[in-house]
DNA sequence: ATGGTTGTGCAACAA
């Protein structure tokens, strides 16, 4: 089974790029983020025709959330931290639980966004705690905004105290993980640097000038399962792409 | 370089 999440930047810019992703890479069940539209003109048709099951949770502009799934959802939970922002989704699929977050980008040092952004993580952690997901088979995954360690950002000495490798944003992503949730791609590849994001100014996908903050956080009892974890980087090449590139886990069945 | 780019939706804001 193979489950992957990918900030898209606007479903409806992206529809093509997403379709193509889904094909090549054989997805069972994709968590999109940033879909920048409201339910009503989500391109719902389109992955009905490729026999997906499709769960939205929109917003006018900004943010947006889905999942779609090859599986009938046993069971999904719009807006789990009930916010005013739609960046949260959660599906039950083939009994696992995935959680599919678009955390906020949180903007400068000190401002209000900033705290919104640590709170965030807060909420989701005592989400996850509440409800006793790290006794089941449970997936976290999205654009957490927030790149863990210095092997997660292109130079950690320029980027130390910037958006996204803040010490207060990386402690807030360390505490979340440290209830009990596996990091797959750094699980299997402890010293490989790969990144998910690079911004669209400066030629930065050019000189390479990444970020790795998409993640898929995995249970424990899911680790026998664990098979592999990808990051997809062709799409960052594609004419018009998304800031962010998919990641994909690999789940035996 | 107080810059640079993309998307929504039509001016300004968010990322």
């Amino acid at each position: 089974m193979r489950i992957a999440t990918w900030n898209v930047n606007s479903i409806r810019s992206r529809l093509e790029h997403v379709k193509i992703f889904l094909k090549d890479n054989n997805i069972d069940i994709l968590g999109m983020q940033e879909l920048k539209t409201e339910e009503k003109h989500f391109p719902f048709e389109d992955f009905k025709s490729l026999h997906y099951y499709v769960e939205v949770f929109g917003q006018k502009a900004y943010n947006g959330v889905a999942l779609i799934s090859r599986f009938q959802f046993e069971k999904v939970d719009r807006n789990v931290l009930v916010e005013s922002e739609a960046r949260t989704i959660l599906g039950v699929v083939r009994g696992i639980h995935i959680l599919n977050v678009y955390f906020p980008h949180g903007g400068e040092y000190g401002s209000e966004r900033f705290f919104y952004k640590l709170e965030f993580y807060q909420k989701i952690k005592n989400y996850i705690l509440k409800n006793d997901f790290l006794n089941t088979d449970f997936i976290l995954m999205g654009d957490f905004n927030v790149a863990k360690d210095p092997i997660d950002v292109w130079d950690p000495v320029a980027l130390n105290g910037t958006i996204g490798f803040m010490k207060e944003e990386r402690e807030a992503i360390t505490d979340l993980m440290s209830v009990g949730l596996i990091d797959a791609f750094r699980y299997l590849y402890p010293d490989v640097q790969e990144f998910t994001w690079w911004d669209y100014t400066g030629g930065s996908f050019r000189r390479n000038w990444g970020m790795r903050i998409d993640y898929i956080l995995i249970s424990k009892s899911l680790l026998p399962k664990l098979k592999n974890c990808y990051i997809e980087k062709t799409f960052r090449k594609l004419e018009k792409p998304s800031d962010h590139v998919p990641v994909v886990l690999e789940l035996l069945d």
